[in-house]
DNA sequence: ATACCAAATGAATGATTGTTCATTCATTGC
DNA sequence: GCAATGAATGAACAATCATTCATTTGGTAT
């Protein structure tokens, strides 16, 4: 009897689950796990019970990985960080030289996948309302900030520049584009049924139209 | 001894506090305490006990008068949306006739208090932070935010119409807008050294020269 | 196979939470 | 003045929280 268990259990330790993974890998599946239950159940009635549930994992695994809940959350901030700047970078970098292709690039990275899911942008949000309360937070959000508000003004000002637009105020339009963008996500979050991230994109992508007439006719 | 004790008793009694106080009168107290605690605290670590101290009054003074902590927190969203509510209505009144003065109205009301207080846009993100997990929350942003994109439309329909727009999409520039102003906020909570409130109007002014280029001037 | 070690567990702990309620206090009508 | 009323208190309660740590488990080197 029980022919062909050892071949069923190697198959389920390399496809189903590993009881012991890589610290990195574990640090990565906490975090998702996190993301999953701010948005399931909020920024306050998320526990270690509830991430570590969510994870499918011992109430002990958090202490274990990231020493205190604080941290837990701090690093899941840094990692939505990272990951948004890592998208528009790699989507400015694949849009080449025209400044115009590069701004339509940096909107439509805003309301794709991975950055416009709705689990992320409820827990983007959740961290900006305690933000105000607590500087880490406020440091690592207004950093994400102004790295891609730095290279949008730079984007702007080239396109105003070889664009012949001479009464632009580039840095205007690059704070009301983004502005828009998270509003636009807080549309999405609060109400999907009459906003969808396409629609989104081409709200955004009316305004450059009316800044710079000349481009995306 | 004491002479004159009387006097002061009654002197502290009108103009320092009253131990009773009217039930309206005590839930404004409450849900204001509540605001500052939020935003000073985070929604996370915002407790009965320091809504209550905020106050100045006792552990179970919220549950004498809301029964519960959820529904302090509902009754304190409730108090924004209508205050909201009310804050525009009136800026729309006073505009007059005109739809580019009720337009550029309703902007101006986005980033002036009692509106655009960073204690309350704290407390709006926090909110919406926690929307996506409670539907009581959502319903409520989401008629406020209904109400306000009603009457945007409306007024950029008949600017549109009367000022001859033949091709602007009144709906786009009203969502576009309105989402404008919370992503400024964003800017303002996140970012208040890099943001002023009449900065913040005059990018939606832009936005709203640029598209219609007619008026604003 | 065996021994070893790091990864993971989950029961236990003390601190903190929302809520209750017997008591105290101030106000109002007589 | 004097009850009578209900607003306000704060100690007490059970429930829930983050954290700890002795124990178990699974992978790896010998």
């Amino acid at each position: 009897m029980c022919k062909g268990l050892t071949y069923i259990d190697a198959s389920m330790k390399a496809a189903i689950k590993k009881r012991t993974a890589p610290k990195e890998e574990r640090q990565q599946q906490l975090i998702q796990a996190t993301i999953r239950s701010v948005a399931g159940n909020g920024m306050s009635d998320t526990t270690m019970a509830t991430v570590s549930r969510e994870a499918g994992l011992s109430q002990g695994i958090i202490n274990l990985h990231f020493q205190s809940k604080d941290r837990l959350l701090v690093e899941t901030l840094r990692f939505l960080s990272e990951q948004y700047r890592r998208a528009w970078e790699k989507a400015i970098s694949r849009a080449g030289d025209s400044p115009a292709d590069r701004l339509a690039a940096m909107v439509a990275t805003d309301f794709k996948p991975p950055v416009c899911d709705r689990n992320k942008l409820a827990v983007w949000f959740a961290f900006w309302g305690e933000s105000k309360s607590r500087p880490t937070y406020r440091k690592i959000c207004a950093l994400r900030d102004m790295a891609y508000r730095q290279e949008m003004v730079q984007v702007c000002e080239e396109l105003a520049e070889k664009g012949g637009y001479g009464d632009i105020d580039a840095g205007s339009v690059a704070a009301g584009l983004s502005a828009m963008s998270s509003g636009l996500w807080l549309d999405l979050l609060t109400n999907p049924r009459s906003m969808s991230r396409e629609r989104a994109r081409q709200i955004c992508m009316s305004y450059l139209a009316t800044t710079f007439y000349k481009h995306y006719s």
